[in-house]
Order: C-alpha cells, then structure tokens, then sequence
DNA sequence: GGAGTTCGAGAGCAGTGCTCTCGTTTTAGA
DNA sequence: TCTAAAACGAGAGCACTGCTCTCGAACTCC
C-alpha cells in the first residue's frame, strides 16, 4: 500500500496521456493497442462509477473487475496497483475541476469580483456534484502519501489560475521593493509568483490564500458533514462569505 | 461497514461513560468489572496508538487484538465492531482537542483577539501533534456516514466556546430587530444562538463562520500536503491569516 | 456450592490487494 | 508466410481484513 509512489510512477508515465491527448504522437494503431486503450478507459469508467456510490474507501480492484466481467488479475495488467488506478482519478478529477471552473470564469465578466464569484460557486458547484471525487482530491490522504508528481500540475491548475486573478486585480507595486511581510513569507510568495508567472501584491496574497483556505473548508464542512445540517442548506451562507471574501479581495 | 450507526449507539450508551466518568453511579467494584475497564482502556490505547502511526485507515481491529496478545475475536466482547473503536476514538479526539483549546484560551489574555489568537494556535497546534486524528475528526467520512449522537457534543464543545468569544465581542444591538442577512440565514443564526446561549452580531456571524472554516481549510491544507510544502514551514503565513482574521473579527 | 453469566481462544466465512503460473492470442522479425 | 517473442485473460493461491459462531474455562451472584 505504501509503495504508492514507486508503483504508480511508471505507470502514470506510460498509460496516462490519452486523457488529454495532445502530447501522444499517434493514435493506437495495432488492434491490440486499440484494445488495451479501450479497455483502460472501460475500468477508469468503471471504477469512476464506483467511486461515485461508494467513495474510495470502497473502491475495490475485484469489484471492478467483476463489474466489467474480467479477472482481477486481467486489471493488473492495465494498472499495476489499486493506487494507481486512484491516482489516475484523482488526476482526471483535478482536471475536471479545473475544466469546470475554467469554463465558469471564462463565461463570466472579466471584472475581478465577476471572476472570483464565478470560480467561488464553481468549485462548490462541483464539489457538491462530485463530493466524492471532491473527498478524494481534498480528503484524508494514503498516510504517508507523497503526491505523485503527475498529480501536481493538474492540482495546481486551478490555483494558477486563481493566483493570476488575484494579481490582475492587485499586481504588486513595481515602484518599491519594500515588502509588507516577513522575509520568509515574502520569499514563499516570490515563489509562488516566479511559478505561476505573476506577482500579486503582499497583502492580496494574503487575503488570497486566507479566502482559499477558506473555500476549501467551507466546501469541505459542507459535504463531510461536520456541520451537522446546521447550515443546511448552506447557499445563503457560502453567498455572504463569497461576498466577504471579495469586498477584501478587491476593495483595496 | 455501512451499519456504523446502528452498531455504533448501542455500545455508545453502554460503554462510553469512562472518558468523563461524571454521570458513572459509582466505580467498578466486582474484579470483572475493574478488568473490563482496564482492557477497554487498553484496548483503545493501543488503538490509537496505531492510529497516530498509521491513520485510520490501517487501524486494524486485528492488529490491536495482537498487540494486546489476545485473540481478536475477544476485543469484540469490547467493542461490537470496528466502527465503534473509531467512534471512541472520534469522541476522545474531540475531547482532546477540546481541552486543549480551552485550556490554552484559559491561560491567554481576556481580551476578544488574545482569546482568538490562543484559540486558532491551539487548533493548529493540536493538529500538528496529532494529525492523524484531526484528520479522524475533519478529513474524509465514511460515505453515508450520520456523526452518532454521542460525538455531536463534543464536536460542538469548541465551536460553542468559539460563538461565545464571538457574542461576547460583538453582541446582537439588543435595540431593532433588524437583521442584515436573509431571512433563511438569520433563522440558522438563531438556531445557533439559541443552542448556544449567546447572539453575536449578524456580520460577527458571517465572518466568524468564514474565520472559521478558514482556519480548518488552513489546518486541513497543510496537514494534507495540498499546498506540496509550498508554504513550508507555514508559520509565517498562518499568523498573517490569524492576524487578519483578528481585524476581521474584532476591529468593527 | 451451584446455576447462570461473562469471557478468551480458535475455527471459519467472505471479502480484499496482489503474485504467480499456464495456456491462448497477437505482434514483430526473418 | 512462418516463427520466436511479447502481451494477455483466467484461475489458483497467499496473507490480510472484519466479523460470527462455538466451546470450554472463569467468574458472579444467590
């Protein structure tokens, strides 16, 4: 279980690329590529549908493979672990959330309170679709867990893209070099600005990443119940701390 | 796995009592008795023993049994499923946090900000000590998982304390019944202040819900390596969201 | 002291992830 | 086109899990 990383790495580096396929130089060609492609998809599919009833303390390789009418050990020739099987969801679920909130901030205003409302109730509105697959990107990890490198870029898409809002609407002042923050802080935040490309202002990336934080958990209570109903239904609430959220994201 | 709460209340009514042994009538007197209770003490230390080293997701009611040198059909005579252990552990680890909290709360200064800042250090720090069980407490739930009865009290023990500072800072205007939210959102705020006793302001309200779930999305983040150790240590970047939730909460 | 309850240990069942073997199918090279 | 090599599916098997049942021993209470 804990070999995790080691076992889904080589995998990841062969069978992962048909989800977004521009890398792949051409298509599967012999019938048996074209098989073990279909196939492949048949038992993310599968076990995709499986996660969605039952959450991935429940997602079984036999069950799956019973579902689809093979072997277990037929299922081991397309993912050498139950891991890495996860692992490709997670992967494909990163995307999906960051397709999902891509497509709302894109069909949104450009103005920065337009953007951040869009994302906002995206990333709800699919968490709330998906609270399983949401549980299996932001839930408890595999103890021990190291994120596999293939998961990061998809996982960060979505900060990316929220940390480029951030700095549209609050670039940091070219002028002076003075820096509002600790020197750590400000060198974690250069970081993060060298990555992405942007370089929002001290206190904006501040207040960015306290309103994330507190996105994430405010979705995060919601669907694991840590509420207990108490704010169910929780829409007028996750409405006002939108609105919060962005009088101090933009009303400088 | 899924009859969790059916399994779960029956032993709760019975067996629970120990932790705060307040309401107990009296101790155990006959041997047997006495033994019960040392091996069910011990049974769930060495429980969360493997809990703190494995999470709870390897915490196997087997593995316990052995660890204690005894068959594992007989931890059953103490505990009628595996559910049931992780419910006690649930519970004490509520407790646990609790306490923590308050005693650290008890100990800071009266003022509104020095009871938040030792609240939301104290939170962080009890995480660090004991990540796996917050993430017992606040990570993924069991898919169909209703909390049992018996943790909602001691889940709710910080939370009331934290609503209390809230009331105590910034009181509802006992003059006009006029609310600032929406109905629908005014009705759940009164649902809490009358569970709790207290009625802090309506906007108190919506930033100390938002405060709040910014400070387990903080925890929950970087305890779960979704930030990939970009903010690593966190430190510097915690205090900044505790000193800005502080304004937030206190500067009106 | 004896009836009745509680307890510990062991076997057993169904399920899991994963490995290995073995015969079949498909591919690639001569 | 034929053949050696690679890929594949199915099945058995191992070690593990939660949980149930039975059976003899220990203990309680009358």
């Amino acid at each position: 279980m804990l070999s995790f990383v080691v076992t889904a790495l080589d995998f990841l580096h062969n069978g992962l690329m048909e989800a977004h396929g521009e890398a792949k130089p051409a298509a599967p060609r012999t019938a048996r590529e074209r098989a073990r492609a279909e196939l492949t998809a048949e038992i993310v599919e599968a076990a995709r549908a499986r996660l969605a009833e039952g959450g991935a303390i429940g997602l079984s390789l036999r069950a799956v493979a019973r579902d689809l009418g093979m072997a277990s050990s037929a299922v081991y020739r397309y993912f050498p672990s139950r891991d890495a099987l996860i692992t490709r969801l997670i992967v494909d679920g990163y995307n999906s959330l960051a397709d999902h909130c891509e497509s709302a901030m894109n069909t949104a205003g450009t103005q920065g309170p337009q953007q951040w409302d869009a994302l906002a109730h995206a990333v709800r509105g699919w968490a709330k679709a998906n609270p399983h697959e949401f549980a299996l990107l932001y839930g408890t990890p595999v103890p021990g867990y190291a994120a596999p490198p293939d998961t990061v870029d998809p996982a960060t898409r979505i900060v990316v893209r929220f940390v480029q809002m951030l700095a549209a609407s609050r670039p940091r002042s070219a002028g002076s070099a003075e820096r509002t923050v600790t020197p750590e802080l400000a060198a974690q935040f250069d970081f993060v600005g060298e990555t992405v490309g942007v370089a929002p202002d001290d206190e904006a990336f501040i207040v960015g990443t306290s309103v994330w934080t507190a996105l994430f958990g405010f979705v995060g209570f919601e669907l694991f119940g840590s509420w207990n109903n108490t704010f169910e239904p929780a829409d007028h609430l996750f409405s006002a701390h939108v609105e919060l959220a962005s009088r101090l994201l933009f009303e400088v």
